[in-house]
DNA sequence: AATGTTTTGGACAGAAGTGTCAAATTTAAT
DNA sequence: ATTAAATTTGACACTTCTGTCCAAAACATT
Protein backbone atom coordinates (compact mmCIF):
# COMPACT_ATOMS: atom_id res chain seq x y z
CA UNK A 1 0.00 0.00 0.00
CA UNK A 2 1.04 3.18 -1.08
CA UNK A 3 0.06 6.84 0.49
CA UNK A 4 3.45 7.75 1.29
CA UNK A 5 3.58 10.98 3.00
CA UNK A 6 5.88 13.22 1.64
CA UNK A 7 7.34 14.09 5.08
CA UNK A 8 8.16 10.74 5.72
CA UNK A 9 9.33 10.29 2.01
CA UNK A 10 12.09 12.71 2.57
CA UNK A 11 13.04 12.09 5.65
CA UNK A 12 13.71 8.27 5.87
CA UNK A 13 15.95 9.20 2.40
CA UNK A 14 17.63 12.02 4.69
CA UNK A 15 18.49 9.71 7.17
CA UNK A 16 19.55 6.96 4.87
CA UNK A 17 22.24 9.56 3.65
CA UNK A 18 22.75 10.37 6.61
CA UNK A 19 22.62 14.09 6.28
CA UNK A 20 21.93 16.43 8.68
CA UNK A 21 18.54 18.85 8.98
CA UNK A 22 20.60 21.73 9.04
CA UNK A 23 22.75 20.48 5.57
CA UNK A 24 19.34 19.84 3.65
CA UNK A 25 17.72 22.90 5.17
CA UNK A 26 20.15 25.05 4.44
CA UNK A 27 20.64 24.03 1.10
CA UNK A 28 16.76 24.79 0.38
CA UNK A 29 17.78 27.84 1.88
CA UNK A 30 14.98 27.76 4.61
CA UNK A 31 15.19 27.52 8.38
CA UNK A 32 16.27 24.09 10.28
CA UNK A 33 13.06 24.44 12.11
CA UNK A 34 11.02 24.50 9.18
CA UNK A 35 12.24 21.69 7.47
CA UNK A 36 11.83 19.44 10.85
CA UNK A 37 8.08 20.30 10.82
CA UNK A 38 8.02 19.98 6.98
CA UNK A 39 9.25 16.36 7.57
CA UNK A 40 6.97 15.39 10.29
CA UNK A 41 4.03 16.74 8.15
CA UNK A 42 3.21 20.13 10.12
CA UNK A 43 3.49 21.97 7.93
CA UNK A 44 3.11 21.62 3.66
CA UNK A 45 6.30 21.29 1.42
CA UNK A 46 6.12 24.35 -0.66
CA UNK A 47 6.89 23.62 -4.42
CA UNK A 48 9.85 25.66 -4.18
CA UNK A 49 11.56 22.96 -2.22
CA UNK A 50 11.20 20.17 -4.28
CA UNK A 51 14.08 20.97 -7.18
CA UNK A 52 16.79 21.15 -4.62
CA UNK A 53 15.69 18.40 -2.10
CA UNK A 54 15.36 15.79 -5.29
CA UNK A 55 19.74 17.18 -5.88
CA UNK A 56 20.68 16.56 -2.07
CA UNK A 57 18.95 13.85 -1.37
CA UNK A 58 19.91 12.59 -4.73
CA UNK A 59 16.39 11.55 -5.74
CA UNK A 60 14.69 11.61 -9.17
CA UNK A 61 12.47 14.77 -9.73
CA UNK A 62 9.83 13.14 -11.29
CA UNK A 63 9.29 10.35 -8.09
CA UNK A 64 9.60 13.66 -5.41
CA UNK A 65 6.79 15.67 -7.26
CA UNK A 66 4.78 12.85 -7.75
CA UNK A 67 5.04 11.75 -4.23
CA UNK A 68 4.36 15.68 -3.34
CA UNK A 69 1.23 15.39 -5.75
CA UNK A 70 -0.33 12.41 -4.60
CA UNK A 71 0.39 13.55 -1.03
CA UNK A 72 -1.18 17.37 -1.18
CA UNK A 73 -4.31 15.89 -3.48
CA UNK A 74 -5.15 13.45 -0.71
CA UNK A 75 -4.90 16.30 1.99
CA UNK A 76 -6.55 19.13 -0.30
CA UNK A 77 -9.43 16.89 -1.67
CA UNK A 78 -9.86 13.83 0.63
CA UNK A 79 -13.23 15.19 1.78
CA UNK A 80 -14.71 15.20 -2.19
CA UNK A 81 -17.12 12.19 -3.41
CA UNK A 82 -16.15 12.41 -7.10
CA UNK A 83 -12.50 13.06 -6.54
CA UNK A 84 -11.12 10.17 -9.21
CA UNK A 85 -13.11 11.11 -11.55
CA UNK A 86 -12.14 14.56 -11.18
CA UNK A 87 -8.67 13.94 -11.25
CA UNK A 88 -8.99 11.75 -14.89
CA UNK A 89 -10.83 14.87 -16.19
CA UNK A 90 -7.88 17.43 -14.53
CA UNK A 91 -5.59 14.57 -16.39
CA UNK A 92 -7.30 15.09 -19.84
CA UNK A 93 -7.38 18.85 -19.31
CA UNK A 94 -3.60 19.19 -18.54
CA UNK A 95 -2.51 17.01 -21.37
CA UNK A 96 -4.47 19.24 -23.74
CA UNK A 97 -2.67 22.24 -22.58
CA UNK A 98 0.27 20.86 -22.92
CA UNK A 99 0.38 20.97 -26.87
CA UNK B 1 -15.63 19.26 -23.27
CA UNK B 2 -12.74 20.65 -21.23
CA UNK B 3 -11.01 22.83 -19.62
CA UNK B 4 -14.02 24.71 -18.81
CA UNK B 5 -13.38 27.31 -15.90
CA UNK B 6 -15.41 26.82 -12.84
CA UNK B 7 -16.97 30.16 -12.63
CA UNK B 8 -17.87 30.12 -16.69
CA UNK B 9 -19.47 26.83 -16.08
CA UNK B 10 -21.94 28.13 -12.97
CA UNK B 11 -22.36 31.47 -14.48
CA UNK B 12 -23.67 29.94 -17.88
CA UNK B 13 -26.13 27.85 -16.10
CA UNK B 14 -27.30 30.79 -13.67
CA UNK B 15 -28.06 32.49 -16.87
CA UNK B 16 -29.63 29.93 -18.88
CA UNK B 17 -32.64 29.57 -16.30
CA UNK B 18 -32.41 32.87 -15.87
CA UNK B 19 -31.20 33.59 -11.97
CA UNK B 20 -29.53 36.49 -10.22
CA UNK B 21 -26.80 36.30 -8.50
CA UNK B 22 -29.08 37.40 -5.36
CA UNK B 23 -31.24 34.54 -5.71
CA UNK B 24 -28.36 31.87 -5.81
CA UNK B 25 -26.27 33.74 -3.40
CA UNK B 26 -28.99 34.01 -0.73
CA UNK B 27 -29.31 29.81 -1.37
CA UNK B 28 -25.48 29.67 -0.58
CA UNK B 29 -25.74 32.01 2.23
CA UNK B 30 -23.12 33.94 1.02
CA UNK B 31 -22.78 37.72 -0.11
CA UNK B 32 -24.13 38.59 -3.65
CA UNK B 33 -20.52 39.94 -4.36
CA UNK B 34 -18.27 36.69 -3.24
CA UNK B 35 -20.75 35.21 -6.19
CA UNK B 36 -19.56 37.68 -8.45
CA UNK B 37 -16.12 37.31 -7.81
CA UNK B 38 -16.42 32.90 -7.73
CA UNK B 39 -18.35 33.49 -11.33
CA UNK B 40 -15.42 35.30 -12.56
CA UNK B 41 -12.61 33.50 -11.79
CA UNK B 42 -11.49 36.16 -9.08
CA UNK B 43 -11.81 34.38 -6.12
CA UNK B 44 -11.93 30.30 -6.15
CA UNK B 45 -15.18 28.43 -4.62
CA UNK B 46 -15.34 26.99 -1.51
CA UNK B 47 -16.24 23.14 -1.59
CA UNK B 48 -19.24 24.58 0.68
CA UNK B 49 -20.45 26.03 -1.95
CA UNK B 50 -20.85 22.99 -4.43
CA UNK B 51 -23.80 20.44 -3.00
CA UNK B 52 -26.06 24.05 -2.97
CA UNK B 53 -25.05 25.00 -6.31
CA UNK B 54 -25.85 21.83 -7.68
CA UNK B 55 -28.95 22.24 -6.34
CA UNK B 56 -30.53 25.61 -7.27
CA UNK B 57 -28.94 24.95 -10.66
CA UNK B 58 -30.65 21.65 -11.36
CA UNK B 59 -26.97 20.51 -12.20
CA UNK B 60 -25.63 16.98 -11.21
CA UNK B 61 -23.49 16.93 -8.19
CA UNK B 62 -20.95 14.86 -9.63
CA UNK B 63 -20.24 17.14 -12.65
CA UNK B 64 -20.10 20.04 -10.32
CA UNK B 65 -17.61 18.20 -8.02
CA UNK B 66 -15.74 17.35 -11.31
CA UNK B 67 -15.49 20.81 -12.44
CA UNK B 68 -13.95 22.42 -9.45
CA UNK B 69 -11.81 19.66 -8.79
CA UNK B 70 -10.14 19.88 -12.62
CA UNK B 71 -10.15 23.72 -12.23
CA UNK B 72 -8.61 23.65 -9.00
CA UNK B 73 -6.42 21.31 -10.14
CA UNK B 74 -4.97 23.29 -12.94
CA UNK B 75 -4.96 25.98 -10.73
CA UNK B 76 -3.15 24.48 -7.81
CA UNK B 77 -0.09 22.73 -9.41
CA UNK B 78 -0.37 24.58 -12.67
CA UNK B 79 3.44 24.80 -13.03
CA UNK B 80 4.55 21.47 -11.92
CA UNK B 81 6.26 19.57 -14.64
CA UNK B 82 5.50 15.67 -13.93
CA UNK B 83 1.77 16.54 -12.77
CA UNK B 84 0.07 13.65 -15.01
CA UNK B 85 2.00 11.03 -13.08
CA UNK B 86 1.49 12.81 -10.03
CA UNK B 87 -2.18 12.94 -10.57
CA UNK B 88 -2.03 9.25 -11.67
CA UNK B 89 -0.26 8.02 -8.54
CA UNK B 90 -2.81 10.07 -6.76
CA UNK B 91 -6.01 8.33 -8.38
CA UNK B 92 -4.27 4.62 -7.11
CA UNK B 93 -3.93 5.69 -3.86
CA UNK B 94 -7.49 7.39 -3.35
CA UNK B 95 -9.01 4.16 -5.14
CA UNK B 96 -6.58 2.21 -2.84
CA UNK B 97 -8.14 3.86 -0.05
CA UNK B 98 -11.74 3.60 -0.67
CA UNK B 99 -11.76 -0.35 -0.22
C1' DA C 1 28.63 13.89 33.85
C1' DA C 2 29.88 17.51 30.57
C1' DT C 3 29.99 19.19 26.13
C1' DG C 4 28.54 19.61 21.46
C1' DT C 5 25.24 18.64 17.91
C1' DT C 6 20.76 17.78 16.14
C1' DT C 7 16.03 18.23 16.47
C1' DT C 8 11.71 20.14 18.18
C1' DG C 9 8.34 23.68 20.15
C1' DG C 10 6.18 27.86 20.47
C1' DA C 11 5.85 32.86 20.08
C1' DC C 12 6.02 36.02 16.60
C1' DA C 13 5.63 38.97 12.17
C1' DG C 14 4.28 39.53 7.64
C1' DA C 15 1.71 37.69 3.65
C1' DA C 16 -2.13 35.76 1.64
C1' DG C 17 -6.82 34.13 1.77
C1' DT C 18 -11.95 34.63 2.70
C1' DG C 19 -15.97 36.97 2.94
C1' DT C 20 -18.70 41.47 3.96
C1' DC C 21 -20.26 45.99 3.26
C1' DA C 22 -21.39 49.99 0.86
C1' DA C 23 -20.77 52.67 -3.08
C1' DA C 24 -20.29 52.80 -8.14
C1' DT C 25 -21.31 51.01 -12.46
C1' DT C 26 -23.87 48.53 -15.85
C1' DT C 27 -28.06 46.66 -17.67
C1' DA C 28 -33.09 46.38 -18.15
C1' DA C 29 -37.74 48.12 -17.88
C1' DT C 30 -41.03 51.62 -17.88
C1' DA D 1 -34.68 59.64 -19.65
C1' DT D 2 -35.84 57.88 -15.05
C1' DT D 3 -36.10 54.51 -12.16
C1' DA D 4 -35.16 50.05 -10.54
C1' DA D 5 -32.58 45.82 -10.48
C1' DA D 6 -28.36 43.37 -11.16
C1' DT D 7 -23.63 43.26 -11.06
C1' DT D 8 -18.96 44.82 -10.06
C1' DT D 9 -15.40 47.26 -7.42
C1' DG D 10 -12.53 48.38 -3.67
C1' DA D 11 -11.75 49.08 1.17
C1' DC D 12 -12.01 46.69 5.30
C1' DA D 13 -11.80 43.11 9.11
C1' DC D 14 -10.71 38.59 10.37
C1' DT D 15 -8.58 34.42 9.90
C1' DT D 16 -5.19 31.25 8.23
C1' DC D 17 -0.68 30.37 6.30
C1' DT D 18 4.35 30.53 5.95
C1' DG D 19 8.63 30.95 7.62
C1' DT D 20 11.99 32.82 11.33
C1' DC D 21 14.02 33.16 15.71
C1' DC D 22 15.62 31.39 19.69
C1' DA D 23 15.09 28.58 23.65
C1' DA D 24 14.23 23.83 25.20
C1' DA D 25 14.70 19.04 24.63
C1' DA D 26 16.72 14.86 22.81
C1' DC D 27 20.70 12.56 21.26
C1' DA D 28 25.55 11.46 20.81
C1' DT D 29 30.47 11.65 22.02
C1' DT D 30 34.07 11.92 25.07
Amino acid sequence: MSNVKFGDYIRKRREEIELPLRKVAAYLDIDTSTLSKVERGERPASPDYLKPLSEILELDLKEVQTTYIADKISKDFGGLEHLSEGLKEAEKQIKSKKR
